[in-house]
DNA sequence: TTTTTTGTTATAGTAAATATAGAACAGTTC
DNA sequence: GAACTGTTCTATATTTACTATAACAAAAAA
């Protein structure tokens, strides 16, 4: 289920790309299945063919699906295996701010693991 | 110490911002000291005055830092206090994509948390 | 085999965000 | 008084984000 916020100072692209994450953390969607075709979801979310399509390419790019040409994309992220390095980094500097954000307003170490624990606990339940 | 990528993708002002965030986090700067004016750091970093500005008034939203007109910005984070609600959930929001994007590759909580204090450990250090 | 659907590419336009530039104002500091 | 401060205003250029059509060629479905 997607729902997208158009007063969002976050770019519909991004709101896209991040729920069609979550939905695969979430089990709704799994290694192997194919995502809708850019047209079909587009309509359904009220948005432009060419948004959704550069959602799907900033996965592509991520390495969570696979595109292929007249046919559709499907879903190739191993929720199982780990991430590969360039996975890593990149997801270290996309921590870093909100990283130092909560260190600038005091949290500790601990107190970071404990929100991250909930944030995945909220992210995998219902 | 300061450097902005203008080729980066993130906007100059939001790399300035982090950048102070974490200069506070290492200590650099301390609870009460002032930040330079709006057209000196300007200057130093060749960029403009309004750039600045809006990086500044970014991190008095954030309760970082307080503007006082015609004086100037004055460091307020408590790095001891812990956050306020508030604070904790923009927090927990700036941190959902990244987390998200963690486990959709495999990444298990024990190795996020390894992750974080890796941050941590960098982000404090020299 | 015809029709539909697919991702891709190209062109075009609007609106907002980003960044710069210069000027003026009114307090603060020296 | 002079220099400096953040603030406000106008203005402009560039990029990003989003939409709108159209056309293409290959795959899939009828």
């Amino acid at each position: 289920m997607v729902i997208l916020d158009p007063e969002s100072n976050i770019p519909l692209y991004m709101q896209l790309r991040t729920q069609i994450i979550e939905a695969i953390v979430r089990g709704d969607l799994a290694l192997g299945d194919t995502l809708p075709s850019v047209r079909g979801l587009a309509g359904d979310l009220g948005i432009n063919m060419h948004t959704v399509n550069k959602s799907y390419h900033e996965l592509e790019a991520k390495g969570i699906i696979e595109i292929v040409p007249k046919k559709g994309a499907v879903i190739i992220a191993n929720t199982e295996k780990g991430p590969s390095n360039k996975q890593r980094e990149d997801i270290t500097e996309e921590l870093r701010p909100a990283v130092a954000e909560a260190l600038v307003h005091g949290m500790k170490e601990a107190d970071l693991h404990q929100l991250i624990s909930e944030l995945i606990l909220k992210m995998k339940g219902t």
